[in-house]
RNA sequence: GGAGGGGUUCCAGAGCGGUCAAAUGGGGCGGGCUGUAAACCCGUUGACUUCGGUCUUCGAAAGUUCGAAUCUUUCCCCCUCCA
C-alpha cells in the first residue's frame, strides 16, 4: 500500500475511499494535489475541523500539495447534509470575514515555505458567482439525475421527515461536485478528502469528472470522531473548542487536551499530533497523565507555538499541583473603587464569566464550589476585601478546574 | 380533501382546573473518592431575592374562572390513518 495511505489508515483517518487500489497506485506514481473544503459559516474553526487539518498536514508530509477550498460561494447556499432544517444564510460581509479568518488559522498549521507542498488557497465564490444558469444546466446539470439525487442521505432524510428542502439547498451537492471538477480542470486536483458526512457530495464530484472529462479522480473520507463517553468531540460545557486565541486562550486550549478521557489519549495522539506511529507505539504504556501532557503540548504548539504550550504547561503545574497562582491563567481586573463599594463574592464570580446567573452562583456556594485563594467560601454575602490580594493578585476558583487570576488595580 | 393524535423546562417524556417552577430518565453543573481520568456515591438543575418571598415559563393569541400547562375559541407547526 502507498505510504501516505498507510499512514492515513494507521492513524485512524480512514473511513471510506472511492477506489482505494487505484488511488494507492496513483499516489505511488506521483505527487498529487488534493483538496478539502471548509465551510465559512463560523468566524473561526473549532476542533471539529482539526482532523481535516491534520489530513492536509499529512498530505504535505508525504510531498503532496493540499488545496484548501474556502466555501465562500457554497456557504451562500448552505449544505443540507446533516441538517434537518434550513440554516440561516449569512450575509456576504460575514462570509468574507469568516473566510479570511479561517485562512489565517489554517496557515498556522500548514507548511507554507516549501513551494512544492505549500497550500493553495481558493475560494469557490470566484467561479460560482459568475455561472451562467443556462450553460450550467446544459453542461453540468445534464450529468445529474434527479432519481439519483433523491437517494442521497442529505436529501432523503429531509424528504422522509417531510421537512422542506429548498431548491437552492438541493443544488448544493451539484455545486460541490462542480467545485471538484473546476479544481480538477484548473489545478489538476485528483483527490477530495472530507468527513464521512461529505461522502455523497464527494462521490458526486468524482462521477461528474468522469462524465464530463472522462478522467479518474478519487474521494476519501474520515470518520466522525466520538469521544469515549459517546458524544461528538469538541463540545464542552463552555462551548466549542475554537482554534483561535480570540475565542479560546492557549491555556484553555491546552486544558481541553489535558482533560482528555484516558481511553481517548492514544487515539488522539495519532489523530492530532505528528508523533510518528512507531514512536506512539513505544510510549503507549507510559504514565497516562504524562501522555496527556504530551498531547496537550503537541496540539497547543501546533496551533499557538511552543512558547504558549510551555507556558500553559507551567501555568497548569502552578495551578493544579502547587495550588498557587499560575501566570497564564485567564485573568480579570478589579478596581479598588469597587472594593470600597462592597464587591460581593457573587458579583466577583459574575465578573469571571464562568457562571451566567446569580442563582447558580448561590447554588455553587452552597455546594462548596467557590474558593478564594483555596479557601472555600460558604457565605454568599462574603465581601471581597483588599487583604485577600497577595501582591495585588487573588485566585478565584469555581469548581475544581476553573481558576481565575483576579488583579487589583 | 376526510378522520384521529400531538406540540411541556437542554433532550426524551409524565402531568390534564388549585398541593406545578411542573414526576421520571438522560445530559449538564457541583461535592465526595481519585490522577485536572473513568466508574461509583451524594447534591443540584428558570430568573431575581433583604431568604420572608417576588417575577417569567408548558406552540401563538384571545377567552372562561377566585385560580389554567390543564377548559373554550382562533391561528401556526408536527405525526398517523383513509382518499
Amino acid at each position: 500500500m502507498n505510504k501516505f495511505l498507510k499512514e492515513f489508515k494507521d492513524r485512524g483517518f480512514f473511513y471510506q475511499c472511492t477506489n482505494e487500489e487505484d488511488l494507492s497506485k496513483l499516489l505511488d506514481k506521483k505527487k498529487i494535489k488534493a483538496y478539502i473544503g471548509f465551510d465559512c459559516t463560523a468566524e473561526s474553526l473549532h476542533v471539529g475541523s482539526l482532523l481535516q487539518i491534520m489530513c492536509l498536514k499529512l498530505l504535505q508530509n508525504h510531498g503532496h500539495q493540499p488545496i484548501v477550498l474556502l466555501g465562500g460561494g457554497t456557504t451562500r447556499i448552505g449544505d443540507p447534509s446533516g441538517k434537518d432544517k434550513t440554516r440561516k444564510i449569512l450575509s456576504e460581509k460575514d462570509i468574507e470575514k469568516n473566510s479570511k479568518n479561517i485562512k489565517k488559522i489554517l496557515k498556522k498549521f500548514l507548511e507554507t515555505k516549501n513551494k512544492k507542498v505549500k497550500p493553495i488557497f481558493v475560494d469557490n465564490f470566484v467561479w460560482l458567482k459568475n455561472l451562467n444558469y443556462i450553460s450550467f444546466l446544459r453542461d453540468i446539470g445534464k450529468h445529474f439525475t434527479i432519481n439519483k439525487m433523491l437517494t442521497f442521505d442529505s436529501v432523503k432524510t429531509r424528504l422522509d421527515r417531510e421537512q422542506s428542502l429548498s431548491y437552492m439547498e438541493f443544488n448544493y451537492m451539484i455545486l460541490q461536485a462542480y467545485d471538484f471538477l473546476e479544481l480538477n480542470k484548473k489545478q489538476n486536483c485528483s483527490l477530495q478528502i472530507g468527513g464521512s458526512d461529505q461522502w455523497g457530495n464527494i462521490v458526486n464530484g468524482v462521477e461528474l469528472i468522469k462524465r464530463y472529462s472522462n478522467k479518474q479522480s478519487y474521494g476519501l473520507t474520515t470518520p466522525l470522531i466520538t469521544v469515549a463517553s459517546g458524544t461528538k468531540m469538541g463540545k464542552t460545557e463552555s462551548g466549542a473548542i475554537w482554534l483561535d486565541k480570540k475565542f479560546l486562550s492557549a491555556y484553555e486550549y491546552w486544558q481541553f487536551w489535558r482533560n482528555t478521557d484516558d481511553r481517548d489519549v492514544l487515539k488522539f495522539l495519532k489523530f492530532f499530533t505528528d508523533i510518528k506511529i512507531e514512536e506512539i507505539e513505544k510510549i503507549k504504556d507510559k504514565d497516562i497523565n504524562d501522555l496527556k501532557i504530551l498531547l496537550a503540548n503537541k496540539t497547543t504548539s501546533m496551533l499557538h507555538g511552543t512558547k504558549d504550550a510551555k507556558n500553559s504547561e507551567k501555568t497548569a503545574k502552578e495551578t493544579f499541583q502547587k495550588n498557587s497562582l499560575g501566570q497564564n491563567l485567564p485573568s480579570i481586573k478589579v478596581s479598588k473603587e469597587s472594593l470600597k463599594n462592597n464587591l460581593s463574592i457573587i458579583e466577583l464570580v459574575m465578573l469571571s464569566k464562568f457562571v451566567n446567573s446569580k442563582s447558580e452562583i448561590r447554588r455553587l456556594i452552597n455546594g462548596n464550589a467557590i474558593k478564594i485563594n483555596n479557601q472555600v467560601i460558604t457565605d454568599d454575602k462574603f465581601l471581597i476585601e483588599q487583604n485577600l490580594f497577595i501582591d495585588s493578585y487573588l485566585r478565584l476558583s469555581v469548581g475544581k478546574k476553573k481558576h481565575l487570576k483576579v488583579e487589583l488595580n
